[in-house]
DNA sequence: AGCACGCCGACT
DNA sequence: GTCGGCGTGCTC
């Protein structure tokens, strides 16, 4: 609304301002000038300006008249911020009550986008003007030219074969004229029928479930479907029947990582580039697609979580790929879940929204199983290839001798396959040596000073370094405690170790670690990645990292060396995180395989984890994993509670919510750590953490915490607490 | 005295 | 989130 006051006050109006304020402020809009809500604004705040919008509250009465600035300029080139964005804003701040400035700061994140873009400087050549000497150079620069259109000075340069000081002179000569290029012409539209690859049945049956949903309007789609069974070629479909109905599609990644191959595959389809949003993407370039999506000239954009905030014209789809992974919460300033705020915002307008994984959160199944989401599944390769063949081993029955960590049935396999001339990848998602070194005369454990966690050997580095803080000391020679010397020893297998053992085993064999904190930084991880894809390794030993975004077609046998590692947690995704993970890996969900077999090392053969990923019934291990939160007194599924950590003072607050953790009773579920999308659900009882029943903001964890643990050194403030919910309970 | 640093509150 | 004001405590 316009807050125009006919008669002879001035008019003011609502700006909510990208500071962490409870409400918008007032301003004085300037003679002559007219905002309509949404309008992007700057405005004096303290001592300095801001852009921010106005909002379609009333005016704060309240204020003192005389208090108020002046709006110092109207952005209305921009167009203004539409309703939906703005309830959009005002929902996510009431969910992780955050302000709804601090939202709003999120849309705007560029401020060169609200100025239209620069033109560039360009050369021309001069009509009949030749350059006093001719030379090869200053030739082949003039042929270029041929085209007698306008060209950028580097651009020219570069496609002549010529340094940008040929261009100089050209120029000096008035052999070429600088003049000003329009900016950048919109994208070009992507072409709906570019290459529409031939669906299976199972996939087109899909993609029509999906494009139905056009028709209802809103509604949520889970793809549930195994790497290799075409999700994103069915999800291809509904963005071309969005843009067929003339709206706009975003498709949320979780890293930035994975999307350059996607940028490929999308390419390939649509046969033009889609924009692209991230946190790397450069200022220049975050301002072309901010105007483009505002104006309309960009029809679909593939980014990481922050794009949900994008000023989009007219969105009709988000589609979410690995709705699971922990990568779409934002832990710090505003903490959200950008799955589930994408949930929202197509709630909100009314719009389908289509999350897909090959292994879904345990809410998002849950949410379909009762209805509130529809799913599909893609149980099946579209390729039609099998998926690799899983075994369990059992190490209780079948495990190596002491002081070895391979059993014998997975060394025979990396035998044989080794003898195939094909790859193996040994998992074991623990860096170092050895989690745990102690003295063999006094016990002594060698532990962190700061966080109390074991200290890790690095062997390779000549080192103990602790996992959860950083901190690190060089390994002793004595036992600190009793002065013993040689009496230290190392117990647990890290990858290093179980390198160590491999080259053992196979010295023949060419093998290779890859873990993260190799010496040589991510460079070396690249390019020793590219030697495992080319096959130029036999075997590999490798952490978490192998499990993401790579493709290894020649390795034909994965072996998980602890397979239980990670399920022993006091943390109620610990299952669900192990299975996801275990899954990738081994290429029931992920693409790490070409296929082949894998085994799994274990001491809990019969665990639904082990179970599920064997079997390939996730089925049965949704319903244990709902079963077991149950029992852990958690909400029941879709809702799990957590405790949370965050604030200045992250290594205390961790180490505080791992002693609760410890500490509180059974029916007091006190676990995860994560931001603050939360502490709401539990002041509205959906939750049964008294701690909550206080102040949402004012509540006082420190003596909570106090209480229960009674001593230790006390935490800074800034901790806050939430839950990890699903917001479709109040929606 | 002069200043670096950290905490606190205001910002319309 | 960011800035200025103010107190504390250390150095020249």
């Amino acid at each position: 609304m316009l807050f125009d006051d006919q008669d002879f006050q001035e008019t003011i109006a609502s700006v909510l301002v990208p500071v962490a304020v409870p409400k918008a402020y007032t301003y004085k809009v300037p003679p002559g000038q007219s905002v309509v809500p949404g309008t992007i604004v700057r405005v004096p705040l303290g001592p300095r300006e801001v852009v921010g919008a106005v909002w379609d509250i009333e005016p704060d009465a309240a204020i003192n008249p005389k208090k108020l600035k002046s709006i110092t300029r109207v952005y209305d080139q921009t167009p203004p911020l539409d309703e939906d964005l703005r309830r959009f804003v005002d929902w996510v701040a009431n969910w992780t009550l955050g302000a709804p400035g601090m939202v709003l700061r999120m849309v705007l994140r560029s401020e060169e986008a609200l100025e239209p873009e620069p033109p560039v400087p360009g050369v021309r050549r001069v009509e009949g003007a030749e350059p006093e000497r001719q030379t090869s150079a200053r030739r082949r620069v003039l042929e270029t030219m041929e085209d007698g259109f306008a060209w950028t000075r580097s651009g020219l340069a570069h496609a002549a074969g010529v340094s940008p000081s040929v261009i100089d002179g050209l120029i000096q000569q008035n052999v070429l004229e600088v003049v000003s290029m329009p900016a950048a012409p919109p994208p070009p539209k992507p072409q709906l029928d570019y290459a529409r690859k031939k669906l299976t049945d199972a996939q087109e049956a899909v993609a029509a479930g999906l494009v139905s949903t056009f028709e209802k309007g809103t509604g949520v789609t889970l793809i549930d479907g195994v790497t290799g069974s075409g999700k994103t070629e069915v999800y291809f479909e509904a963005i071309a029947e969005a843009l067929r109905r003339e709206k706009q599609a975003l498709v949320l990644l979780p890293e930035i990582a994975l999307t350059e191959q996607f940028l490929r595959r999308y390419e390939q389809r649509f046969g033009v580039y889609p924009a692209e949003w991230h946190s790397e993407i450069t200022p220049k370039n975050r301002a072309r697609v901010w105007r483009g999506v505002a104006s309309g000239d960009v029809r679909v954009v593939i980014g990481a979580r922050s794009s949900l905030f994008l000023p989009f014209r007219e969105l009709g789809l988000i589609i979410v790929d690995e709705e699971h992974d922990a990568a779409f919460k934002q832990d710090d300033r505003v903490p959200y879940s950008a799955r589930d705020m994408a949930v929202v915002r197509g709630h909100i307008s009314g719009f389908p929204v289509v999350l897909a994984s090959a292994t879904p959160s345990v809410e998002s199944h849950v949410n379909a199983e009762i209805g509130r989401y529809t799913l599909y599944e893609l149980p099946e390769r579209a390729s039609g290839a099998a998926l690799p063949d899983l075994q369990a081993i059992d190490m209780r029955l079948d495990g190596p001798e002491r002081g070895r960590w391979l059993a014998p049935r997975l060394v025979h396999a990396i035998k044989d396959t080794f003898a195939a001339g094909d790859q193996s990848l040994l998992f074991l998602n623990r860096r170092g040596y050895a989690p745990l070194t102690l003295c063999r005369t006094c016990g002594h454990r060698f532990q962190c000073a700061h966080c109390s966690a074991w200290l890790v050997e690095h062997r390779f580095q000549k080192r103990l370094v602790c996992h959860h803080c950083g901190h690190f000391e060089p390994v002793p020679d004595n036992c600190p405690s009793c002065q013993s010397a040689n009496s230290l020893v190392a117990c647990g297998p890290g990858v290093e170790r179980v390198a160590e053992e491999v080259s053992d085993l196979f010295p023949q064999a060419r093998t290779l670690v890859l873990s993260s904190d190799l010496p040589g930084g991510p460079e070396r991880l690249k390019r020793e990645m590219k030697i495992v894809e080319e096959g130029g390794a036999d075997i590999i030993i490798g952490t978490q990292l192998v499990a993401k975004g790579h493709n290894f077609p020649k390795m034909k046998l994965v072996g998980v060396i602890d397979a239980d590692l990670g399920l022993a947690h006091g943390d109620p995704r610990a299952a669900e995180k192990t299975f996801q993970l275990l899954a990738q890996v081994t290429g029931r969900a992920g693409r790490v395989t070409g296929g082949g077999r894998g085994l799994l090392q274990t001491y809990n053969a019969d665990h639904p984890v082990i179970k599920g990923l064997l079997s390939g019934d996730k089925h049965a291990f949704y319903q244990a994993e709902i079963e077991a939160r149950r029992v852990a007194g958690l909400p029941p599924f879709g809702r799990l509670a957590a405790v949370v950590v965050s604030g200045p003072d992250k290594i205390f607050a961790e180490g505080y919510a791992r002693a609760l953790a410890r500490a509180a009773p059974p029916d007091e579920a006190v676990t995860l750590l994560g931001p603050a999308e939360a502490a709401l659900a539990m002041v509205r009882g959906r939750h049964r953490y008294r701690l909550l029943t206080m102040a949402p903001r004012q509540f006082d964890l420190q003596s909570y915490l106090r209480r229960w643990l009674n001593q230790g050194p006390k935490p800074t403030k800034g901790l806050r607490v939430q839950i990890d919910i699903d917001p479709q309970h109040f929606m």
